[in-house]
DNA sequence: GTCTATATCCTGATAGAC
DNA sequence: GTCTATCAGGATATAGAC
């Protein structure tokens, strides 16, 4: 646990950045081997299989979400506008294993799915304690939710439309929160 | 056109009930056939190729969606509330087909994203007319693509939070329309 | 721990009979 | 228009050398 293999991690570290920019397609066995700089048969040692794969980075992705969960239950902004604030954001851990597994679980893969449904349930239930009001809290779930939906889409997509506005939509997502 | 061959529809049929249901991975030529009840020779006659098989599903989509947009701009209740109700149903036309658009987007389809782009101008250019605070506007796109994005997970995601709780969601939507 | 070589399977596509 | 082979390519996974 302390000190997990170099080869190891740098194999996740590929396989992740395949499927969050080539998509869960591109992510083969052999592509993320050369990728990680590794043989096919010595990503085959570290993860004796695909699915092997897919369960380390849902794992990563749980403990980032938890570390996230902390931040977001202290902000100072509060945990809505936190949520929706960080769901336009791109490159920081949390994001990066999110949208892999956000790919999994459009490819079908199931463990994703829960591992998605789980996490959700977890911003959904802090951002119930902030938001009295239980359908202006799924509204601005929803929105949170919108951005991951462009965010996850190939191609250029994911980068347009927001940015500079996010403090705009920050004050709709305020107008949700003060019930009026 | 007026009198495609019976056979070219069954398999389209097929083609997107798959995509919906199975996902893009399983929505293979030869599962696609045997769904039709037509041999993969059989199928190829109709379609020469994969690609063909998915552009014959965008120009279907394209199609719901031109009828849909008209149904969009003179909807009682505005086109705004029209989207985000519409976002929830699932078994029209329009629905299967974009649903089985947008599993193909993910899959990282470059037409499907490009047909998807153009739809969602369609829609946000329609609710602007309605909506005058341009974000807004954008934020009720957020939460029917939010709605989308659920409805696109696999397994039983799709049908469930909502349904009942709608109306009570579309008063969010009122809010943000009404801008105070 | 890492590599090469290989086995097995599946997918999209072709060729040609009926 | 529809079918039955059949092929070429790519993907996961195994076996065994170093």
């Amino acid at each position: 646990m302390s000190r997990p293999p170099l080869a190891k991690e740098k194999i996740l570290d590929a396989y992740v950045s395949m499927l969050c920019d080539d998509g869960e397609r591109a992510a083969t066995m052999e592509a993320t081997a050369a990728k990680a700089g590794v043989s096919k048969g010595g990503l085959l040692y570290h993860f004796a299989s695909k699915e092997l794969l897919a369960q380390g980075t849902i794992e990563h992705l749980l403990t980032a979400h938890e570390e996230d969960l902390e931040l977001m239950g202290s902000a100072p902004e509060g945990p809505a506008s936190y949520f929706v604030r960080t769901s336009t954001s791109v490159g920081g851990d949390l994001d990066r294993y999110f949208l892999a597994v956000l790919r999994l679980a459009q490819g079908g893969h199931e463990p994703s799915v829960k591992a998605l449904e789980y996490i959700h349930e977890g911003w959904l239930g802090m951002i119930q304690h902030e938001v009295t009001d239980k359908y202006a809290a799924e509204a601005i779930m929803l929105i949170g939710e919108g951005l991951y939906y462009q965010t996850s889409m190939p191609g250029t997509w994911s980068t347009g439309t927001f940015g500079k506005d996010l403090n705009h939509l920050l004050k709709q997502v305020e107008r949700l929160k003060n019930g009026n």
